[in-house]
DNA sequence: TGCTTGACCGACG
DNA sequence: ACGTCGGCCAAGC
């Protein structure tokens, strides 16, 4: 049977991951998405982020896009906000940019790889 | 019900 | 490096 999650259900999901992420680390939306359970749906962590009550206190700033950047405009109080919070747990932005092969968060319980 | 909008992403030119 | 396009899918109107 084909039991959808509700809104509430996929964002707490989501949520749950983001809080996941430690200092110093950041992971991508589709990232955070695949890892909640809902591959190639990185707009659902988007959305989740949007709807997020402050409460919760995420690290919604250690969420950045695939092209490691921040996803606001450089002008914006968010971008500033999330920029300096970055920058003060130690990641290092190169012309506006993060370095994944540093900075991306390697989830331990992630499937297991034997090759 | 249908159409548009998004804190997105990967492939292509 | 950069814009465009199609895919994705919940929300809002």
């Amino acid at each position: 049977m084909t039991a959808k999650l509700s809104s509430e259900q996929r964002h707490a999901r989501i949520w749950a991951v983001i809080q996941r992420i430690p200092r110093g680390r950041v992971a991508t939306y589709g990232q955070v998405a695949a890892e909640a359970g809902f591959v190639k749906q990185p707009r659902l962590t988007a959305q989740a982020l949007r709807q997020a009550p402050d409460e919760l206190k995420l690290p919604w700033y250690r969420v950045i896009n695939a092209q490691g950047k921040l996803s606001f405009a450089p002008d914006s109080e968010a971008y500033k906000r999330a920029r300096r919070q970055l920058e003060a747990e130690g990641v290092v932005f190169t012309r506006g940019k993060i370095d994944f092969d540093i900075y991306r968060w390697r989830p331990r319980s992630a499937a297991p790889v034997l090759d």
